[in-house]
DNA sequence: ACCCAGGGTCATA
DNA sequence: TATGACCATGGG
């Protein structure tokens, strides 16, 4: 595991949020919207996976059931928007498929986080930033999600080195930080919605600190 | 004409 | 354990 600086990683979070404010994440209406979007959004931007959901509430196929025995052709039509469309249509399958069997969200909302995280992992499709975005933003687990910014963003402000295995990483903040699912929430939402402009502000170069990429933003308003 | 986006799997060494 | 190929759309 790896150590990373607590009360840094909170004053970056406090910058942040000062300078950017609440993010009211994940966008979605129901857990399984939550669910269905994390793998959608693979890889993608946003944007292209809003007009994927789109197409499937259009036809009401926003469902578990609906969505594991619709045909291939047919489920990889409605998501084209969002990229990937072949794979991705197995991977949904896939995962509505195994969601069922479990018995669907209250049964799968009895297990213990460990537990989820193994079964959702054990989905072809369903990898670590995906499985711990559905846990933290559909289960409302204490699960602090890494991606390509976070690693990027913390790297640069010389917290980590950023090839750490995702677990390892993972861990490391959340030993850090402490439990908290509202933080952990509300802090991935901050990097992934601001990531790109963050990086812009936050040079390349070891030991620069925060205040210079969130200056422009906080002189704007 | 590029580059990238809220990754993951599989084959290979 | 660690790389590389592959998947594919839409916006800048």
């Amino acid at each position: 595991m790896v150590r990373l600086p607590a009360r840094r990683l909170r004053s970056v979070y406090q910058r942040l949020y000062r300078s950017y404010g609440g993010q009211d994440w994940w966008p979605g209406e129901t857990p399984f919207e939550i669910m269905v979007g994390a793998v959608l959004t693979q890889n993608t931007a946003w944007s292209n996976v809003e007009r994927a959901i789109a197409n499937l509430k259009a036809e009401r196929f926003l469902d578990p059931r609906r969505i594991a025995r619709l045909p291939h052709g047919r489920l990889a039509r409605l998501i084209k928007p969002s990229g990937y469309f072949n794979i991705k249509a197995k991977r949904l399958r896939n995962f509505c498929r195994w969601y069922l069997e479990q018995g669907g969200y209250d049964e799968l909302s009895r297990c213990d986080t460990e537990t989820l995280r193994h079964g959702l992992l054990s989905v072809n499709g369903v990898g670590h930033e995906t499985a711990d975005d559905m846990l933290l933003y559909a289960f409302e687990r204490p699960v602090f999600v890494i991606d390509a910014y976070t690693r990027r963003i913390f790297s640069r402000l010389g917290m980590v080195r950023g090839d750490e295995l995702y677990d390892a990483l993972r861990l490391g903040i959340e030993h850090a930080l402490g439990a908290d699912t509202v933080l952990f929430n509300e802090y991935h939402a901050l990097i992934v919605c601001h990531g790109k402009d963050i990086c812009k502000k936050v040079p390349r170069c070891a030991g620069c600190s925060l205040k210079r990429m969130c200056r422009a933003e906080s002189q704007k308003k």
